[in-house]
DNA sequence: GTATTGCCGAATGGAAAAGT
DNA sequence: ACTTTTCCATTCGGCAATAC
């Protein structure tokens, strides 16, 4: 029985993707000739320019057109405990890098896994179907990265004091900040060296109507960066260094963020969390996470520059009081596959 | 022995689709 | 219109492998 058979059969049934198929069902496509199918109706296909989620959504649309279903109107989320093509019980990922991720769900073994390459022009390489047992394989940790996530909206002030007070346990090591100028901003905060946070926010207040280039949409790491260099420039440090560890200006307890979209990505902290913070010099415990301090600057992009048009500095403490967090999920996990070489069979040729 | 590059695991982040 | 989830590229730190 030929592949085409199954695409015939399912355009016959007017069934569409959502409905659920009996066990042996004969409209059921077996794994290796759905990469068959697949891989022979996608290849070539253009996704060329297309941001990530519309690429993701025409290439769904595409799969439903190869396999003989109607395009429904939109592609579910959270139907868990099914795949996002419930009736072929199949996922799909276009994929132009090797880093295979997975939100807020185990990898299923039965589930198939379309995995779709997109090469250098936008086009359609290669399709692999694989089992989430097969997967299972290639995830040799089992680690999960997290993420919080908050609304951002910039308020009507420009400048926004929130915390009109550091948190009680910060008292101890407010300072006059004496120690600035021969510090590096990564360093561990010291008694007195951490200013107040009305301090902070007036040396901050100066950054808000400067502007710098933008690098790029494809470079948004580095506007982050710039960012931070003129914050650490403000607050009198003499070089700027960023080690990738929170909160970025470790030295003042001060995370930076900079937002161009209405989505605060928090990462791994949650402001409130009462944890401590882990600092080398200091007793575990003397600083939580929520006394930390976090300035928010609203941007706007646009004729190549950014423009810094907002500040909201806030303690951890009382970030949520301003910026509501994501009550969904709350917290978003996800597994990273990487994907070996020559997965897609390119390299054999 | 030291410096550089490569690799891997994991984290970060913007923003569009889907949901309400 | 507004909220939340989804999507996946990119980047970083740490370590191993390789070059100097």
């Amino acid at each position: 029985m030929s592949a085409v058979h199954y695409v015939e059969a399912i355009c016959a049934s007017g069934l569409s993707i959502f409905d659920l198929l009996p066990k042996e069902s004969p409209l059921y496509i077996p794994t290796k000739e759905l990469e068959n199918l697949l891989d022979e109706g996608l290849r070539g296909f253009s996704t060329a320019g297309m941001p990530l989620r519309t690429r993701s959504k025409v290439v769904k649309s595409e799969v439903c057109r190869v396999l003989g279903y109607a395009v429904p109107k939109s592609f579910r989320k959270c139907n868990k405990p099914h795949a996002r093509f419930p009736g072929q019980n199949f996922d799909t990922y276009v994929q132009a890098s090797d880093n295979l991720q997975i939100w807020n769900e185990e990898l299923k073994p039965r589930r198939r896994y379309v995995l779709i390459s997109v090469g250098e022009a936008g086009l359609v390489d290669k399709v692999k179907v694989v089992t989430g047992a097969m997967l299972a394989k290639l995830d040799t940790t089992g680690a999960l990265t997290q993420k919080y996530q908050a609304r951002f909206n910039a308020g009507t002030e420009a400048l926004e004091l929130v915390s009109g007070n550091d948190t009680s346990q910060l008292q101890p090591l407010i300072g006059s900040g004496a120690s600035i100028s021969s510090s590096q901003p990564t360093d561990d905060p010291e008694k007195g060296s951490v200013l107040p946070i009305r301090t902070v926010f007036e040396k901050l207040s100066s950054v808000v109507g400067t502007s710098f280039a933008n690098a790029g949409s494809d470079q948004e790491r580095n506007r982050g960066a710039e960012l931070h260099r003129l914050v650490c420039k403000a607050l009198a440090y003499q070089s700027y260094a960023d080690d990738g560890q929170f909160p970025d200006v470790r030295h003042q307890l001060l995370e930076v963020k900079l937002q161009t979209s209405p989505t605060i990505d928090l990462g791994l902290v949650e402001p409130s969390s009462t944890e401590p913070l882990d600092l080398n010099e200091l007793p575990e415990g003397t600083v939580r996470h929520c006394d930390v301090r976090y300035a928010i600057f609203g941007a706007a992009a646009n004729d190549g520059q950014v423009m810094l048009t907002s500040l909201v500095l806030t303690s951890g403490e009382d970030f949520f009081s301003r910026f509501p967090r994501f009550e969904g999920k709350v917290l978003n996990k996800k597994i990273q596959i990487p994907l070996p070489r020559g997965f897609f069979g390119k390299a054999k040729g």
